[in-house]
RNA sequence: GCCCCGGUAGUAUAGCCCGGUCAAGUAUGUGGGCCUUUCGAGCCCGUGACCCGGGUUCAAAUCCCGGCCGGGGCACCA
C-alpha cells in the first residue's frame, strides 16, 4: 500500500472517510429531516476500546451522513441515575469528554441526566395519569412482593387497574420520603404474559437512600430516582433521537422502552443493535478495570487514556472499530491488529535513533583514525536530515556499545556491521567486554560475509530507560541511546532501530509504544 | 430456567436482504523473496475460510428446516 506516504503530514477527518463510505446505510434514514444520534455514556468510569465502539459509530455515521448532504445532531448525554451500584465517577465526566475530544468527536449538544431529574417525575407523573403504569408500594393494595409475584402469576396486583388518582397519591409519597429502600417502586404496564419475564411490568422509578449513597453531583437531593430504561426512553424521544445504535447487550431494552413510547404515544425510533468488542488477553469489563487498583491512565490498561499515553494514534482506533464495523456478532480483537494499523501510521513520522539495551561494552582494536558515522533521519524521508557521531581513536582503539542480545549472538571470528560504521571482527568474549578488531568499512564487504547489521552507541551516549507493558505487569528496559536523542521532545514518538517505536516522556525515559 | 442474536481463513471483516459475476475480496498473522545500509518498516509473491446434515433450485456462502457450537441479556445496573 503506498498510500502512506501523503499521509506524512496532518491527517485529517476526510482520512476516516474510507470506512465510513463501507458503513450499511441506517433504516428509514430519507425519513427523517434531520437525523439525531447519541452516545450515552454512564461516567463510572473512562472510555475504553470497548465504550469507544458506539462512540465511533455514532459518530461515523453522522460524518457519512454528512458528507451525503444530511443534516445530523449528535448529542452527548452522561447516564448517571443509580448512586448506589453504578456510583458516577466525578472526575469522569470530563475524562470522557477528554477522550471524546482525542477521538475528533465533537458533539452538538450536552446533557447530564442527574440534572433532569424534574423531567423524569414530570413524564412519570404523566404515564400515571395515562394509566401506563402504577406503583406498588408497602402498605397499599399492592406491596413490591404482590407485584413480583404477579409476574410470576400473571395475574395483575390491585394497583395495576386502580384509577391513575390512587397511583399519583403513592408516587407523591414516593417523593416525600415516606418509603425506604425497596419498600416503593413505579412500574410499567407492559405484559404479564410476555415470554421474557423481565420484560413483564418493569421498574422505572426506585428509591435510593441518597443520604447513604449521596450521588456526587447532586448529593442527597433526590430520592427517588428513574431506572435506565426509563431515563432513557424519555431522553430519547425528548431529545429527538432518531436512530439509536448501541450495543447488542441492549437489545431486550429496546423491548421494554417501546412500551414507554406506546403509553406516552411517542413515535419509536430506529434501534440498531452491534456486537460486543473484546481484546485477547485485556479486559474491557469496567467492573474488573476498577478492581486492579490501577490508575485509569496506565499504559496497561485497554482505556483511551491508557492507550493514548501509550502512544496509540486515535485514527487507529478509529481504523479498528470501523474494521469490525455493526455486526450483530461479537467481535475479538487481537492487540497485534491495534498495533498494526498504529504502526502504519506511526511508522512514517517516526524518526529512526540508535539504542542498546543492556548495554555491553565492545573494544575495536586497529582503528588508527577518527570515525564518523552519518545516519539519516528517516530512510524513507532523506529530506528530514541526518546526524553524525564521531568516534575517537586512543591507542588505535575505540569504544562503542551494543545491547546484550546481540552480543551474545556474536561468534568469535564472526563479522558485524555496526550500521554505518564499520563491520568489526570479533576476536574475544568474556562476558562483560567484547574485543573486537576492525574488519572493513563498507557495507559490501558486510554483505559478502553476510554479516548482521547492528544499531550502536557510542560512550558518550545517554542513560535511558524504557517502560514496556507487558499484560499487566511494567517491565522496565535500560540501555543506552545515541546523543541524538535528548534533542526528541518529549511526548514524540520515534523508532530506536530493531528494538521499537518508542514514546518519550521525560529526558531519559521512554514507554515502549510496540515492535 | 427463560428471552434474543449469531456462526466466512490463526484473528477481524466483505459478500448473505435482491441465489449465478464467489473455485469467495480486504486487513492482520504466517512462509518465501526483494530492498536506496535499521527493522519486527516498505515492496513483491505465496499460504489459508463459507459449522454440520437435510431440503428448495438448472444453480446456495447466500433461501427453508433440523442439529451442533458460540455470544449476549434477564427480573428496583447502565
Amino acid at each position: 500500500m503506498s498510500k502512506w506516504p501523503e499521509a506524512l503530514g496532518e491527517r485529517k477527518v476526510e482520512s476516516y472517510r474510507k470506512g465510513i463510505e463501507d458503513l450499511p446505510p441506517l433504516p428509514n434514514d430519507s425519513k427523517y429531516e434531520v437525523m439525531t444520534l447519541r452516545f450515552a455514556p454512564n461516567p463510572d468510569f473512562v472510555l475504553h476500546l470497548g465504550s469507544a465502539r458506539p462512540a465511533i459509530i455514532n459518530y461515523a455515521y453522522k460524518l457519512k451522513y454528512e458528507g451525503l448532504g444530511k443534516k445530523v445532531k449528535f448529542i452527548l448525554r452522561f447516564e448517571d441515575t443509580d448512586p448506589r451500584t453504578k456510583r458516577p465517577l466525578p472526575e469522569a465526566y470530563e475524562a470522557i469528554k477528554e477522550d471524546l475530544r482525542w477521538l475528533g468527536i465533537k458533539w452538538d449538544e450536552e446533557y447530564v441526566q442527574s440534572d433532569r431529574m424534574g423531567i423524569y417525575y414530570e413524564i412519570a407523573k404523566k404515564i400515571l395519569e395515562r394509566g401506563g403504569a402504577y406503583v406498588a408500594a408497602k402498605g397499599s393494595d399492592c406491596t413490591p412482593d404482590d407485584w413480583k409475584r404477579s409476574k410470576v402469576t400473571g395475574k395483575p396486583c390491585k394497583n395495576r387497574d386502580a384509577d391513575p388518582s390512587i397511583n399519583l397519591e403513592l408516587f407523591d409519597r414516593m417523593l416525600e420520603g415516606r418509603y425506604k429502600e425497596g419498600e416503593a417502586v413505579m412500574v410499567i404496564k407492559t405484559n404479564l404474559q410476555h415470554p421474557d419475564p423481565s420484560v413483564r411490568d418493569w421498574v422505572a422509578m426506585r428509591i435510593i437512600d441518597t443520604t447513604k449513597y449521596p450521588h456526587p453531583r447532586v448529593g442527597s437531593r433526590y430520592i427517588v430516582w428513574p431506572t435506565y430504561n426509563f431515563s432513557v426512553s424519555i431522553d430519547d424521544h425528548l431529545m429527538g433521537i432518531t436512530h439509536i445504535l448501541r450495543a447488542q447487550e441492549h437489545s431486550v431494552n429496546t423491548t421494554k422502552q417501546s412500551f414507554v413510547y406506546t403509553h406516552m404515544g411517542w413515535e419509536q425510533p430506529e434501534a440498531i443493535h452491534f456486537g460486543r468488542l473484546k481484546i485477547v488477553g485485556m479486559t474491557l469489563s469496567k467492573t474488573k478495570l476498577k478492581a486492579l487498583g490501577i490508575k485509569w491512565d496506565d499504559i496497561r490498561l485497554p482505556t483511551l487514556a491508557g492507550l493514548r499515553n501509550r502512544g496509540i494514534q486515535p485514527e487507529a482506533i478509529w481504523n479498528i472499530i470501523l474494521q469490525v464495523g455493526i455486526k450483530p456478532t461479537d467481535a475479538t480483537i487481537s492487540s497485534a491488529n491495534l498495533f498494526a494499523e498504529n504502526r502504519k501510521i506511526i511508522e512514517p513520522r517516526a524518526n529512526r535513533y540508535m539504542a542498546v539495551i543492556d548495554p555491553v561494552k565492545v573494544i575495536i582494536e586497529g582503528v588508527n583514525e577518527e570515525l564518523t558515522a552519518r545516519l539519516p533521519m528517516h530512510p524513507s524521508f532523506p529530506d528530514r536530515g541526518f546526524r553524525e557521531i564521531t568516534l575517537k581513536s586512543i591507542d588505535s582503539k575505540v569504544t562503542v556499545f551494543i545491547s546484550k542480545l546481540d552480543y551474545e549472538k556474536a561468534g568469535i571470528g564472526s563479522v558485524i556491521r555496526l550500521m554505518e560504521l564499520m563491520n568489526i571482527e570479533v576476536i574475544n568474549k568474556d562476558g562483560n567486554t567484547l574485543i573486537a578488531r576492525i574488519h572493513s568499512k563498507d557495507l559490501e564487504s558486510a554483505k559478502r560475509v553476510n554479516a548482521p547489521i547492528i544499531q550502536w552507541v557510542p560512550p558518550d551516549g545517554l542513560s535511558i530507560r524504557v517502560v514496556r507493558p507487558e499484560n499487566l505487569r511494567l517491565i522496565n528496559d535500560v540501555g543506552l541511546a545515541e546523543p541524538a536523542v535528548e534533542q526528541v521532545t518529549s511526548g514524540e514518538i520515534v523508532q530506536f532501530m530493531r528494538y521499537g517505536f518508542v514514546k518519550k516522556i521525560e529526558r531519559d525515559r521512554f514507554v515502549y509504544v510496540h515492535d
